[in-house]
RNA sequence: GGCCGAGUGGUGAAACCGGUAUACACGCAAGACUUAAAAUCUUGUGUCGCAAGACGUGCGGGUUCGAGUCCCGCCUCGGCCACCA
């Protein structure tokens, strides 16, 4: 044991915890519990790279903190490995995904593993694995049973070049494919929908409760996007027909002059039918705008910018409010999912409503008066007032103010019986359905003579066996099944017993020409018989999206061990021993989550900020539909969140392999250790924030660990003599217990640079006091803390640095249990103290003097006695009168009077 | 366009509740050791100035005995959403 060469002792180490299991996970009686997770991994081909383990220490820290504090501590890991880009990489490898995933899993394992991260590896699994998804499925099922699935008919991105439907992460911001470069379509294909809007309020609600970050929780509400407003009926002149408008503004609405329509709205489409009632100069217009519209894909739009187009459809709608007609238009610029699909136009308080009035003639008019008294008719882009103001032309609303008249016109209208009060949300339904391979199969069963007969699973006499308990849920779950059973004529889960609904091995799964999975081309796979009447039935053949398999892995971590049911087999790669369940069924969950539960909610939660809205708002959801059904006790799955900040390459770039400029951490292990690595990237910037690598910096954190590691090789000769009494110097053991402190407290508040900066602090401080040592005796070193005091700095620095810690820990102190089991040191709050403390002295604000003295002597007599005899401060004082301000014990102000 | 962050030395950054601005580290410079280099160690390092001192946390104001921190008005950069009615 000489210079510091991790490589001679990491690899053992690792050996050795793997073996006696250092980081089992146990829940013990009287012991407070900490769960810490990770996002889970995609495992992807390239392996880790530096950027994965910032996270990762973070938790592993945490996880190390906690144990040695003496809680029961959770923390495992585990792979999300379905999904697009496993499948893209195996279908360019000419494989199968199955056989690239176990290998990639393998390669993530052991480089995690090299950079001394804690996890319970027994507790491991992959999403992928039957064992796991038959559960997922199982999910899928109890949530279709409580009606929060549908299917129906749902326009998709689809690219005609590569013959399939993609993800959204596929589509580029400019509207093409990531692969092939070629304009995304449009295509409309039965999908299963999840019905997560109607959970939009609780979503919303329950955000108050976490300790997220703002940031992340602004994202959740902006994208859930609740926005109270009023449904608005308009009479179409000379029809029976009625449009609904949805605004958030009907105070304006004497100041509304138009109506434009979504192309794809269903006046439309009345309109196109009954060529009868309008001009057929007219229909033609209108048909050709409508389908150049509708074909239209995102770069043809972006290109176009702003600029508005419209075709009128020769028809008037009556504002009740003063009889005015209203042209009724069509224009792409309303969206079909927004509101109710029409807008109710007020050019002169809505500045894209003006953009469209000033391209087509219509009228404007002044409705309020704003801020700067401009009452004149509005004729000019920058005079469209949209803010706070007075109303005009309004009738009984003239005088209001716009909150005021927003109210009051609102009871009006519900009492003239013309609308009705509305909340609308940006969050959409979530579409479920993937036409791919590489995911979960959705287990369910379509019977087509049932469909004729107009059978589902909800109107057969068996099945309506309800388990909620709860009454108001009950009730919610009624009106949302009767609202959509009628769509689902046919349609039957698989049986429990049937789980897992394996996914086929495949030598083709590229998509098919059809837009259809390519499980749709398996007929094995397709046919079954119908769980209702024992006819000939089909099976469904999309997946689920890769954001199922995150929805609930983190009470699949927390379930029981069952030993007895033996380790993973071949087939799931990733479970670990002791991680295989029964078949699901609504018993065996109970009984697994009965004891997950106590491990439930995760405390802390670690990842990308990337995931703010999709993984973390759909995981909520899930809960929440489970909490409805009784399979968990509680909504919010994860309580504290942090993110992780990327790390950037050298050159500030993103790290790519197409850049070069990818580092890889079995590189900086083989160099500077694992340590190191871990410690640098704490040691970098604060955890959430962008940074970019650098090796040079990386160098000073192996400095500091060389230092740390020679200073306690001093400590052998020492413990091995047994002669010396050893004794602590005051001032060191002070410093120490300060920065026990620090460390502690910055942990618990994910602060670890500056924790990282206080332990180098003392290590400064702590080889100062030696080197004063070996002056002051002429040489003879004795080391100026005791080796019991020195032990304790080597623990606070364990989390960190996991590998030196240990090995010096049995090679210099010769202890036999691990470090990292060791007791968490606690501060000695006397210790803490400062007897001597420094008061800045200032002239008229100005630093002019510092007073170093005993803290029991800081009174403001001989503070301001003292600091006068300074010659700094006397030369600006002397003769003058001066007001004393004095913070105790902090600062000392003498103003100077005029 | 909307919402949310952030601007501090040559660089990454620190500063708890308004109380010594620049901790810790990198880099740089000089020196020690060495035949030499690397490694290591020592000292110095905000700007201007010989010094006393003055100035200094994106810019302009304000509150205060005192502002990186609080308030008002701007500028720049980053993130998310976006023809959202």
């Amino acid at each position: 044991m000489k210079r510091y060469q991790p490589s001679e002792f990491e690899p053992t180490l690792i050996a050795e915890w793997n073996k006696d299991k250092v980081y089992k996970a146990v829940l013990s009686k009287g012991k407070k519990k900490m769960y810490i997770l990770d996002m889970f991994p995609y495992p992807s081909g390239a392996g880790l790279h530096v950027g994965h383990p910032r996270g990762y220490t973070a938790t592993d820290i945490l996880t190390r903190y906690y144990r040695m504090k003496g809680y029961s501590v959770l923390h495992p890991m585990g792979w999300d490995a379905f999904g697009l880009p496993a499948e893209n990489a195996a279908i360019k490898d000419k494989t199968n995904p199955k056989k690239v995933v176990p290998k990639n899993i393998d390669n993530f394992r052991r480089q995690m593993q090299m950079l001394g991260f804690s996890y319970d590896w027994d507790l491991e699994f992959a999403t992928t694995d039957p064992d796991y998804y038959q559960w997922t499925q199982w999910l899928f099922i109890e949530f279709f049973k409580m009606g929060l699935l549908t299917k129906k008919m749902t326009p998709i991105n689809y690219c005609p070049n590569c013959k399939t439907g993609l993800a959204e992460e596929e589509v580029l911001a400019d509207g093409t494919h990531e692969r092939c470069g070629t304009k995304i379509t449009k295509k409309e294909l039965p999908q299963w929908i999840f019905r997560i809007t109607e959970y939009a309020d609780r979503l919303l609600e329950d955000l108050k409760d976490l300790k997220w970050p703002t940031g992340i929780l602004e994202m959740q509400k902006n994208w859930i996007g609740r926005k109270e407003g009023i449904n608005i009926n308009y009479r179409v002149k000379g029809t029976k027909e009625l449009i609904t408008c949805f605004t958030t503004r009907p105070d304006t609405n004497f100041g509304a002059t138009f109506i434009v329509v979504a192309p794809e709205h269903k006046f439309v489409a009345s309109l196109l039918k009954s060529k009868a009632k309008s001009q057929k100069s007219k229909v033609e217009d209108i048909k050709k705008y409508v389908e150049k519209a509708k074909s239209k894909t995102e770069l043809e739009r972006q290109a176009e910018g702003k600029k508005k187009t419209g075709v009128f459809t020769g028809f008037y709608a009556i504002n009740n409010l003063n009889d005015r007609k209203m042209p009724i238009w069509i224009s792409d610029f309303v969206l079909k999912d927004f509101g109710t699909g029409a807008v109710v136009g007020v050019p002169g308080h809505d500045l894209r409503d003006f953009e469209f009035a000033s391209e087509f003639d219509i009228d404007v008019v002044r409705v309020v008066v704003g801020s700067d008294g401009d009452k004149s008719p509005i004729t000019k882009k920058k005079q469209v007032q949209e803010e706070e103001g007075t109303m005009i032309n309004s009738s009984f609303l003239d005088g209001m103010d716009i909150h005021k008249a927003t109210k009051k016109i609102m009871n009006y209208i519900e009492k003239k019986g013309w609308g009705k009060r509305v909340v609308t949300y940006h969050l959409r339904d979530w579409i479920f359905s993937r036409q791919r391979y590489w995911g979960e199969p959705i287990p369910m069963i379509y019977c087509e003579s049932c469909a004729k007969n107009k059978v589902s699973y909800f109107n057969t006499s068996k099945n309506q066996k309800s388990v909620i308990s709860n009454q108001k849920t009950k009730k919610e779950v009624k009106s949302r099944i009767n609202e959509i059973k009628d769509s689902l004529y046919g349609w039957f889960p698989v049986s429990e017993k049937e789980l897992p609904l394996e996914l086929p091995d495949l030598d083709k799964y590229e998509p098919l020409a059809t837009g259809e999975s390519p499980l749709a081309a398996v007929d094995t796979f397709i046919n079954t018989t119908c769980p209702n009447c024992g006819g000939k039935a089909v099976r469904e053949t999309d997946t689920m999206p890769n954001w199922a398999g995150s929805c609930w892995y983190f009470l699949r971590f927390a379930f029981p061990r069952h030993p007895e049911l033996g380790s993973g087999s071949k087939r799931d790669p990733g479970s670990g021993s002791g991680m295989r369940t029964k078949s699901p069924s609504r018993k065996e969950w109970d009984k697994m989550m009965k004891s997950a539960d106590k491990w439930m909610p995760v405390d802390w939660y670690f990842g990308g900020a990337e995931h703010a809205v999709l993984h973390l708002l759909y995981a909520r959801f899930w809960m929440k539909a489970m909490y409805d059904i009784g399979l968990v006790s509680q909504t919010e799955p994860f309580m504290r969140l942090r993110n992780v900040g990327m790390i950037l390459a050298e050159d500030h770039r993103k790290m790519s392999k197409s850049w070069g400029n990818v580092i890889n951490p079995d590189d900086v292990v083989n160099e500077f250790g694992a340590d190191s690595l871990r410690l640098y990237e704490m040691f970098m910037a604060p955890f959430s924030q962008e940074i970019a690598w650098s090796t040079r910096t990386l160098q000073g954190s192996y400095r500091f660990l060389t230092r740390v590691w020679r200073m306690c090789k001093q400590y052998s000769i020492q413990i091995k003599s047994h002669t010396s009494v050893e004794k602590d110097h005051q001032e060191v053991l002070n410093e120490l217990h300060r920065t026990i402190e620090k460390v502690s407290s910055d942990i618990e508040n994910v602060k670890y640079n500056t924790a990282v900066a206080a332990m180098m602090e003392f290590l400064n401080f702590w080889e100062d006091e030696l080197k004063d040592q070996i002056v002051n005796s002429k040489g003879k070193s004795k080391m100026p803390l005791s080796s019991k005091s020195a032990k304790e700095f080597l623990k606070i620095l364990a989390p960190f640095a996991p590998f030196m810690t240990e090995s010096i820990w049995y090679d210099i102190f010769e202890e036999k249990e691990s470090i990292h089991l060791a007791d968490w040191p606690i501060a000695d709050k006397k210790l803490l103290k400062m007897e001597v403390i420094t008061i800045p002295v200032q002239v008229n604000g100005k630093l002019r003097a510092t007073l170093t003295m005993d803290k029991k002597q800081a009174d403001e007599k001989t503070v301001v006695k003292k600091a006068l005899e300074d010659e700094k401060v006397k030369k600006y004082t002397d003769g003058k009168k001066y007001k004393v301000i004095y913070v105790k014990g902090k600062i000392l102000n003498l103003v100077l009077k005029k």
